[in-house]
DNA sequence: TGTTTCATCTTGCGA
DNA sequence: TCGCAAGTTGAAACA
């Protein structure tokens, strides 16, 4: 194994900074929680008073301070140009710099729980996973099994005016089909933007246009409007989809189905 | 103080699984470095196999995996519902599930590096940050400092057509003003929007309606718009704007002019 | 480099 | 719960 671990229980200020100073030196991992108060002045200006803190420096120089809720970070700076640990005044401070957008991020511990240094820590191996447009894709490629149709299709992301097609087919009726493709439970917005593309392709031609919304499910707003409107849901499975398109890849791995149970 | 702090180098699996369960039925704030893989399903499907990990599970729940590089989590679960740790197979496992959407994150972790366990941690005191309701309030009660020019405002969030209106205001001619305010740099979107409101406004009265975007910059295809549209670009300095409204909340601090010297 | 679009967006507010 | 808008959004794709 090539991964060295050090740490520290409640080190002192200076102990810490030459701790942190030769994390930062070797690009290693740091995590720090200590209390500590943030400044960030850039493209907005913020801070927050002293409080609880986990504090991470990654070997990329991505600088991230969480307070005790929530997903997202109080603070951050992830492409830094530099990070720099010093004391002042009774506090362990370190600045994160960014250029481009001009950004500084301010961090100054009063106090240091904890400190670990993680060094030759390696990324790990790949990452699965399923979006949009693999959804589309897989509709394309294999129509008659995801939408229960079968459709050909001319083309995706076709530029239409108030922006692009997910995708455009043709029924077996000779009908063209806008193609609006929701990873997600579509709300009323998918909507209006399949009707906007509808009505912007009927304008431009003396065709018959369907629009399809293609989703896991719907909204009760969506369903109505889709049904004003004159337009189609076609309900897919994700769980499925998943694994028709994953089973396709070489590596074929154990399913979260296993702990689902 | 009151934070208590509890870690462990390297420790054995066994040892791991007690503090971590200790940690979720304490609700405390956990943080764990170590080699794990990573699987997730729910809006979407992904994983990872086995690489650096530190993981971090907050007091509220919330858990996040990060990898060696980037700001983003490689993985993570915002509102858990529950979150469980057991052995597996020479793994500690972590199952972080919510329902609605019914969401599962599964880590499994061979070796660990290093465990930290937080009790007690504090939010912290306030958050300053200016935002753009800020900006628009300071507009309304010094229309000339921030915007150059005498404006008498009549309502702030107005309901029209298509949304809201950031502000609406009379100028010194009498000629109804729509403003829309953006912090960043405004793009096309911004003009879109602003003239949306405008010719819904237009076609409502017979009064003459300007329209003003009010915004640090914009980009030149918004700069291009405006003209063709015959709206106005109002250029403020956040930095200034940023002294302005903190100058005058009594907790006077330090600015970070300081740092950046 | 700038701009646009996507995201397991998150978060907050309101109906 | 749904709809909507803002975010230091970040990150990727593209011109």
């Amino acid at each position: 194994m090539t991964v060295e671990v050090e740490a520290s229980l409640e080190p002192g200020l200076g102990e810490a900074l030459s701790q942190v100073s030769e994390a930062l030196k070797a690009r290693a991992w740091l995590v720090l929680a200590g209390n500590c108060e943030t400044s960030y002045e850039g493209r907005a200006a913020s801070g927050s008073t002293p409080g609880d803190r986990v504090v991470m420096v990654k070997p990329d120089g991505s600088v991230i301070v969480h307070g005790p809720k929530g997903f997202k970070p109080l603070n951050w700076q992830p492409d830094t140009s530099s990070v720099e640990a010093r004391l002042d005044s009774d506090t362990l401070e370190l600045r994160a710099v960014r250029r481009s957008p001009r950004e500084i991020l301010v961090i100054r511990c009063a106090r240091i729980y904890y400190l670990a240094v993680l060094k030759g820590a390696e990324e790990g191996g790949f990452w699965l996973y399923v979006n949009e447009a693999e959804i589309r894709d897989e509709a394309m490629r294999d129509p008659v099994g995801v939408l229960g149709e079968r459709l050909r299709f001319i083309e995706a992301e076709k530029p239409v005016e108030p922006g692009f097609i997910d995708a455009l087919a043709e029924d077996e009726q000779g009908r063209l089909v806008v193609l609006e493709f929701k990873r997600v439970k579509a709300g009323e917005e998918a909507v209006k933007q399949l009707l906007r593309y509808v009505e912007a392709l009927r304008a431009r031609t003396s065709r018959e246009v369907r629009g399809v919304l293609v989703a896991p499910d719907a909204t009760e707003a969506a369903r109505r409007l889709l049904e004003r409107s004159g337009l189609e849901l076609r309900r897919i499975d994700l769980r499925s989809l998943y694994e028709r398109i994953k089973g396709r890849s070489a590596a074929r791995r154990r399913s979260l189905v296993d702990f689902l149970g």
